[in-house]
This record gives C-alpha cells, sequence and structure tokens, in this order.
RNA sequence: GCCCGCGUGGUGGAAUGGUAGACACAGGGGACUUAAAAUCCCUAGCCGUACGGCGUGCCGGUUCGAGUCCGGCCGCGGGUACCA
C-alpha cells in the first residue's frame, strides 16, 4: 500500500481536470447557472493565506454548485491599477506595468497549484488597455446620461512636494515623505453622481434578503437618510455691508431650537469667504482650519476651535434674541449648508464648543425620571420619551421624533423654514492626479470647454515613456501626451490628466466576467444569463464603499443599456469572510527596541540559538510583523489539499482563523489518514454484516449534515462532521461493500474542499469518471429518524438527570417518568413542583 | 469622534431561547515496538476526595430556562468617502 503523496495526487488531477475542460463556463439554457465569485485580488506579488481562504469557501461553493447540477461560472482576474505599482517605481526605479504584469504572473503561478475550479480563459487585469477602454467607454455614456459632473473638492495637499496625497499617505497630519504638514486644497475634479440614487441604494438594501444583516445597516448609515429643517437666521447688520443677509441652517433637531447659543458656519462657507477677504484675522484662522487632513477622523477628532466673527443672527422665533455667529473648524461644507446652529446642552460637540468659548448651555428638555447628566450633553435616543421645559410645538412629554415632528410643523406653519429631507452619502469623486489609473477620456478645448472623447478614439492609452523621480502626476508633466485634437472643433487641445479612483475599476468587473473578451463593455446576451452574481464573497472592509459604488454602477450601467434591469442589484448573496492571523514573535534589540521573526524560525518559542521569543497574541499577518506564513510554502510542504481543509476548518468563515502550525500538521495527518482508510478497505478484515446499518446510518447523517454545512456557509461545522464520520468510518467493522459505499461517500463530501485527495480516493475504490462529475449524494430520510431521545431533565433551570424515551412519547407520559426519575425525586425532596414544563423532543423542566 | 462587529476550557472553536464545551490542537495515561517514528485506545472546563459548587469579558434586566434577547460598561477588530 502507497501512501499519501499530496505532490504526485495534485498535480495528476490538476491535469486531468484540465484535458477535461470542466471549468470552461459556456452559456447552456437547458442548464440552472450559478455565479460564484470571489473579491478579485490586488496584484501584490504574492499570494497570503487570505486569498487562499477566500478562493477556497468560493471553489467549495462552485464545486457544490457543480455537482447539484448547476452551470457554474467562476471567474478570477486582477484589480490591478493602484498606488503601490506608482510606490514601487519611485522605490526601486521599475515601470509600473512592468512589476503589476509580473507580479500577476507570480501571482497566478502560486494560485494554480490550489487547484481552484476556475475558468482561467476569462481572466483579465483592470491595466489591459481591453478592460480600461471599455471603461472609457462605460465613461462616455455615463457623461452623455447626465451621471458625471465637474465640482471642487478638498484634496490633501502637501506643500513641499506639491502634490496630492491620498488619505493613507498623512501620518499625523503630515505628508509620508516630506514630512509638512499637510492641508486641505480645493481642486476641480470630475464626480458621479451616486447622491442622485440615495433613496434607492437606501430602499433596495430591504430586498437584499441573503446580505449579512450588518452590512446592510453600515450601507444604510452611510447614506444617512435624515429628515430636519431648513430655515435662516436674519444677521443684525444688512446685506449692504456683507452680501449676505442671512445664513441658512439644516438641523436634524428642530424641537431643541429654543436651546441655541450659537450659530457655526464652515470655514469653507461663501460667508467665511467673504469675511476673510476683508479681515487679515479671520482669513488666517480659515487658513488654520484647513490644517490637517482631509478625512472625517481627522476633521472629528481634531481639536474644536471657533473664531467670533462678531457678527449677530436673530433667533427666528425672537427677533430680540441675537446669537454670535462663530466660524468653527468642526463644521463640513460638504454636509447640509454648511451652517449649523449649536444646542450645546444636547449636542455633545456643540457642548464641548460651549464651554470652550463660555457660551451658554440652556437646557430644552429633560429625562422623564431620573437624573439629568451633570457636566456633559443630554442625548436620548430619538425614541426615549422626555419632558420638554423650552418645547414649543407637541406634547410636553413626547419622544425626541415626535418633538421633532411637531417642531416641523410648527415651524412650517409660522414660516419659518421648511421640513427637509436629506442624505449623508455625498457625490463619489473619482478624479485621481495619479499615473497608475484609467484615463478620464474627455479633453479640454480653449473653445468648446470640456468636451468628450469620441468612441472610435478609446481606448486612451496611458503613455509607456514616464518617469517616477520626481513626485506629482507623470501625465502632467509628459511632453505630448496631453497634446490632442478637439474632437468637436479640431483645434489643438489638451487630454485630462486625471485618471479614475481604482474603486471604479471593482465597480463593473463583476459583469464584465460574464463577455470578457466583448468589443462593447457587456455582451447583453451573456449578461442576461450570467448576472446575477449568485454568490459573492470578500472581506468585510469592503463592507461600505466597493459593495455601494457597485451597486450605483449597475444602476447607472443599466440607465445605458449595458446591463438588464434585473441585474441592477447585482450580488444576489454576499458573504464576508474573516482574515487569517498568526501570533506574533517578538525580542527585544539592544535599545530595547522590538525585532520581529518569521514562525519558521521559532522552535517551542526559541530561535536557533536558544533565545526565548516572547509570544504576541494573533493579529492579521503582515510583512511588517513577520506574522506570515507563505502558501506556497505549505503547499510544498503539505500539498493544496491540507491548506483548503486547514483554512477552513478551525474557525466560522465569517470570523478570523488563526494559522498554527500544529493545526496545519493536524490537518495533514487527517487526510492521510482518510487515504489509508479507502485504502485499506480492499483488505481482508473481520466484517460483521449486523454492522452495516448503523454505518450507513452515519453515511445519511453526515451527508444531512455536511450538504448543511455548506449551504449555510458553515464550512468548519461540515469538516467536523467529516471529522466525526471518518472516525465512525475508520472503527466500523462492517461489511466490505458497505464500506466502500461510505467511503466513496466520504470522498464526495470532501470533495469541494480536498478535491484532489477526493478524485484520487474515488478512483482507488472504483467511482465512476471525475467525482467533480458526480452528482452530490443525496440523504435517505428512512435512514435518518432516530427511534428513541434522551431528555435531558431540570429542576429549576439546573439539569439534574436524564430519561431516554421514545420520541414521539406524550408529553403526559414524558412528565409521569420524569418525576419519577431519581434525580427528581432526590432533589425534590418531597417539595411539590408549581409547574411543570415539557418541551417535547426537547427537554424537561420542574419548577418549584 | 462617529457607524458596524466580536469577546465561550491551556488553544481554535460547537450549541433553532432548551444537557455549555461537539469536532480538533496541545496535555496526561496506555497498547504496539529492542527503541523511536507512525498508528491505535483511554482521559480531560475549573474548584472540591464522593454527594456538590462555580463557570460563556464585566454589571444589571426579561424568562420556567440566557453563550443566545434587552440596557449599561470594558477590551479588541473593521470602516470613516484618495489603501485596496
Amino acid at each position: 500500500m502507497s501512501r499519501y503523496s499530496a505532490a504526485e495526487i495534485e498535480a495528476k488531477w490538476q491535469e486531468a481536470w484540465d484535458k477535461a475542460g470542466i471549468f470552461r463556463a459556456e452559456v447552456a439554457q437547458d442548464k440552472p447557472k450559478y455565479y460564484v465569485l470571489e473579491m478579485f485580488p490586488y496584484p501584490s506579488g504574492r499570494i497570503h493565506m487570505g486569498h487562499v481562504r477566500n478562493y477556497t469557501m468560493g471553489d467549495v461553493v462552485a464545486r457544490y454548485k457543480s455537482s447539484t447540477g448547476h452551470n457554474v461560472l467562476h471567474p478570477m482576474g486582477w484589480d490591478a491599477f493602484g498606488m503601490p505599482a506608482e510606490n514601487a517605481a519611485m522605490a526601486s526605479g521599475g515601470h509600473p506595468k512592468e512589476w503589476t504584469y509580473n507580479n500577476i504572473a507570480d501571482m497566478r503561478g502560486q494560485m494554480k497549484p490550489l487547484g481552484l475550479s476556475i475558468d482561467w480563459s476569462r481572466e483579465f487585469a483592470t491595466c489591459d488597455p481591453e478592460y480600461y477602454g471599455q471603461q472609457q467607454a462605460l465613461f462616455l455614456d455615463f457623461l452623455d446620461k447626465g451621471l458625471v459632473y465637474r465640482k471642487n473638492a478638498v484634496v490633501n495637499w502637501d506643500p513641499v512636494d506639491m502634490t496630492v496625497l491620498a488619505n493613507e499617505q498623512v501620518e499625523n497630519g503630515r505628508g509620508w515623505r516630506s514630512g509638512a504638514l499637510v492641508e486641505r486644497r480645493e481642486l476641480t475634479q470630475w464626480f458621479f453622481k451616486i447622491s442622485d440614487f440615495s433613496e434607492d441604494l437606501l430602499e433596495a438594501l430591504d430586498g437584499l434578503d441573503d446580505w449579512p444583516a450588518k452590512v446592510k445597516l453600515m450601507q444604510a448609515n452611510w447614506i444617512g437618510k435624515s429628515r430636519g429643517l431648513q430655515f435662516s437666521f436674519g444677521l443684525v447688520e444688512g446685506e449692504e455691508e456683507l452680501g449676505h443677509d442671512r445664513v441658512e441652517v439644516y438641523t436634524t433637531r428642530p424641537d431643541t431650537l429654543l436651546g441655541a447659543s450659537f450659530v457655526g458656519i464652515s470655514a469653507d462657507h461663501p460667508l467665511a469667504k467673504e469675511l476673510a477677504a476683508k479681515d487679515e484675522k479671520i482669513a488666517a484662522f480659515c487658513e488654520e482650519c484647513r490644517k490637517g487632513g482631509t478625512t472625517e477622523e481627522a476633521i472629528e477628532t481634531a481639536e474644536k476651535l471657533g473664531y467670533d466673527t462678531g457678527l449677530k443672527a436673530r433667533h427666528p422665533f425672537d427677533n430680540a434674541w441675537e446669537l454670535p455667529v462663530y466660524i468653527a473648524n468642526f463644521i463640513l461644507m460638504d454636509y447640509g449648508t454648511g451652517a449649523i446652529f449649536g444646542c450645546p446642552a444636547h449636542d455633545p460637540r456643540d457642548y464641548e464648543f460651549a464651554s470652550k468659548y463660555e457660551l451658554p448651555i440652556v437646557t430644552t428638555f429633560e429625562p422623564v425620571e431620573g437624573e439629568y447628566p451633570a457636566g456633559e450633553a443630554f442625548v436620548p435616543l430619538k425614541s426615549e420619551k422626555v419632558r420638554y421645559v423650552r418645547g414649543f410645538a407637541g406634547e410636553e412629554v413626547q419622544t425626541g421624533e415626535q418633538g421633532v415632528d411637531a417642531a416641523i410643523d410648527f415651524c412650517e406653519a409660522n414660516g419659518v423654514g421648511r421640513g427637509v429631507t436629506k442624505f449623508r452619502l455625498r457625490d463619489w469623486g473619482l478624479s485621481r492626479q495619479r499615473y497608475w489609473g484609467c484615463p478620464i477620456p474627455v479633453v479640454h478645448c480653449a473653445d468648446c470647454g470640456v468636451v468628450p472623447e469620441k468612441k472610435e478614439n478609446l481606448p486612451i492609452r496611458l503613455p509607456d515613456d514616464v518617469t517616477f523621480d520626481t513626485p506629482g502626476n507623470p501625465l502632467d508633466r509628459h511632453p505630448t501626451w496631453r497634446d490632442c485634437s478637439c474632437p468637436t472643433c479640431g483645434k489643438p487641445a489638451r487630454r485630462e490628466t486625471d485618471t479614475m479612483d481604482t474603486f471604479v475599476d471593482s465597480s463593473w468587473y463583476y459583469a464584465r466576467f460574464t463577455s470578457p473578451r466583448a468589443d462593447v463593455p457587456i455582451d447583453m446576451t451573456e449578461a442576461a444569463y450570467w448576472m446575477n452574481v449568485d454568490q459573492y464573497i470578500g472581506g468585510i472592509e469592503h463592507a461600505i464603499l466597493h459593495l455601494l459604488y457597485s451597486r450605483f454602477f449597475a444602476r447607472a450601467m443599466h440607465i445605458c443599456g449595458h446591463l438588464p434591469s434585473t441585474a441592477q442589484e447585482p450580488f444576489n448573496a454576499l458573504f464576508t469572510q474573516g482574515m487569517v492571523t498568526h501570533e506574533i514573535y517578538q525580542t527585544k534589540d539592544a535599545n530595547d527596541r522590538p525585532v520581529y521573526h518569521f514562525p519558521e524560525d521559532v522552535t517551542d518559542g526559541k530561535l536557533a540559538d536558544g533565545t526565548e521569543v516572547e509570544i504576541i497574541p494573533s493579529a492579521k499577518m503582515s510583512k511588517s510583523k513577520k506574522n506570515v506564513v507563505d502558501p506556497v510554502s505549505i503547499i510544498s510542504a503539505y500539498g493544496a489539499d491540507t491548506a483548503r481543509w486547514f483554512v477552513l476548518s478551525d474557525s466560522p468563515p465569517e470570523r478570523d482563523v488563526e494559522w498554527t502550525a500544529a493545526g496545519a500538521e493536524a490537518a495533514h495527518r487527517h487526510l492521510s489518514r482518510v487515504y489509508r482508510i479507502a485504502a485499506e478497505i480492499d483488505a481482508a478484515a473481520p466484517a460483521d454484516a449486523t454492522e452495516d446499518e448503523a454505518l450507513l446510518r452515519e453515511m445519511h447523517k453526515a451527508v444531512r449534515d455536511v450538504t448543511l454545512g455548506i449551504e449555510s456557509f458553515g464550512f468548519n461545522a461540515s469538516i467536523a462532521r467529516l471529522y466525526a464520520f471518518t472516525n465512525a468510518l475508520g472503527k466500523s467493522k462492517a461489511g466490505g461493500a458497505a464500506k466502500r459505499e461510505a467511503a466513496l461517500v466520504l470522498a464526495q463530501l470532501m470533495s469541494p474542499m480536498t478535491p484532489h485527495l477526493a478524485e484520487e480516493v474515488w478512483s482507488l475504490l472504483g467511482g465512476e469518471g471525475l467525482i467533480a462529475d458526480a452528482p452530490w449524494p443525496q440523504a435517505d430520510e428512512a435512514m435518518l429518524v432516530e427511534d428513541t431521545v434522551t431528555l435531558p431533565i431540570q429542576v429549576n433551570g439546573k439539569r439534574r438527570g436524564e430519561i431516554t424515551v421514545p420520541r414521539d412519547m406524550p408529553k403526559d407520559e414524558v412528565e409521569k417518568l420524569a418525576m419519577s426519575s431519581k434525580a427528581v425525586i432526590r432533589t425534590l425532596d418531597g417539595a411539590q413542583p408549581k409547574k411543570i414544563i415539557v418541551v417535547p423532543g426537547r427537554i424537561v423542566n420542574v419548577v418549584v
């Protein structure tokens, strides 16, 4: 008997699958289709365990669906544009294109040995001109339909490198290379009108039954629908001096209007700009407000700063009541009207601000019962009832929600503003001042203005002859690339040098996979058959942006005739998987700074020279912490099936999984055991045919449980069940025929996770054809029914004993039996039960 | 700061509101072996010699019954619109 040799087996079966071409997906109208997609990888150059886990999960689904009669589409591609390629070019002088395509070749080479059931004929990279050219065509169609426009928006500006920085390139408010203090600066940028779809994107979440509730909640909060009051404060100084006689504000808490203590405006508000033009101190303060990065986090956590403009605003309910007007650094021009009224008593930010500038804090409502909180803003849930002490509409005691509604009604009736619905969702700025992205296909003409490029001129290709020796966008400083002629008038003109956000690339790749070589963005016949993605799998980090942008894109593509209306929600089911983590091994250098060590250099908590390492609990694998395990080395040591089995076995798929060397060895030992059990089935062993039924019952239960596990993404549960079934098979004294049947079914149940080993066992035991082509086994209901059940017996909710009864025993008989059991008699000790609860087939609880 | 998650033995984890710890790792004991490896069997939450008590991050609540539901804390992770 030969031993389990993953290397031999895996190469053999991968070749067999290739030869049979079974993963090639083609339209077949007579079969139900199933489209499985994992979020495609960024080509960093090396696959990591997270990829192995993500793609193995997709592969389990793909192989399972295929064996249940579906025509499966399971493609793979590369999210190939982005900053790391440019960073690599800056660091080591290469070219982003060369770097990216080399990385793709490397990663493809590392991925293929995993034995994934992928249709590689559909592979593409988003940096292929054939892909981004079609993306440019989509952009032009969007432009034509009014879904794209230009406006000013703020970016992180590095005043030393004279370049725009990404948020991750800003560290503690400074540019990562220059170290200069970053400023917010306005640029004219291209935008997608995603805000036109706010209501639809929000409402359609309800229909996404197979999406995680948390993702839908996050998206709903992100879209942020709110109802509030828009009104204006009249300014005490008239418009002769200012050009402004009022400040328009939006508030979601108009019920607290009598608690107003100041009016705040953004440093980018037109009024602030006007004041800044006349007053150097105000100008300097507005500059101060623009310091730091553009992230919401940076703005929200920065110290609250305000500047009293000296202007006064009149309270809308009382002309004599004057409020100071402040410019404040925490008010965003992008949201609402760029101006607020401050109600310190019921808003933490306003409270902090008012405390700092010694502004009044006026309570408008109190708790119905209990203490009013001291030293902080009182902000109960809007659904909670409060007592209004400075209310002006509705009941004295009502919920915040009722108070807001009543306040809006009152204000509208009295001519103070109007109730409006607003969304937090902002339009999607897609301009990037970078080289390695899809060029925006428009031309700037001195006479015609901004003109779309002609479709027949697409793709607008990136030039290859660029350098990265100086900061900034190489397209801007290229000697000739910008030169072109105006598509409208033919005169010399200049190309747009902004490229697209890489989120654009990943917002439609799922649709392009249905017709990856089409000379239009999407072949509608193919899309009609293959869309939607039936199961999408990827990381929770994409819960908001990528998925929201993709949902918008599918709608926009439909409007432009590139997707059927049924594909406007492109992902039927979503699954978000956890990360692969590993413990971290650390020692300290002479200066007490941490030094990290690779897992392969640590044995029993010691380095080769005997130095003890400190073990830090598991964290996401990262190169800087050296807590990485390379899938390539695992595959060469144990085989792909072991890696696949392990990443699925130890944790629920939505949670993180910790990679441990011991776990990987155990996985490999188990697979060897399965191989050995299968190989030994033919050998003569003492057999007892009366054991057959017990084994076959176990088999049918395993079929039921493993199938249920796969269908509900409980891969770890399926694997636990497979361990148990393997143990039963290993110990069984049943006859050869029953064992052979059980082992063939075991191979089938394992085939989505460990396809190579499954094929080997299948062929060893005389299975017909490829296991990858065999139909999924069915559980026989008759074999699943148990005659008796064991019921735990509780007294006052504590378990005191158990009884075994026929499964359909009537309640009162179960009750009698329970009451006469030794455990109950002893525990009751003569006491009379108040109540006896019998849950059939589940539990008996005696309450004293 | 704000939004969303997660927290169970020495470890990874299991558990439609119904026997907490399935399955596995590490551990302990044993069989086989001259010995080892491999394999197989048994054992195992914690405390207590038995009966028993305590246990799912912490505090409180709902329930006959809570890991699971509700409220409040603590810790960790994801997102925060130019990382992908």
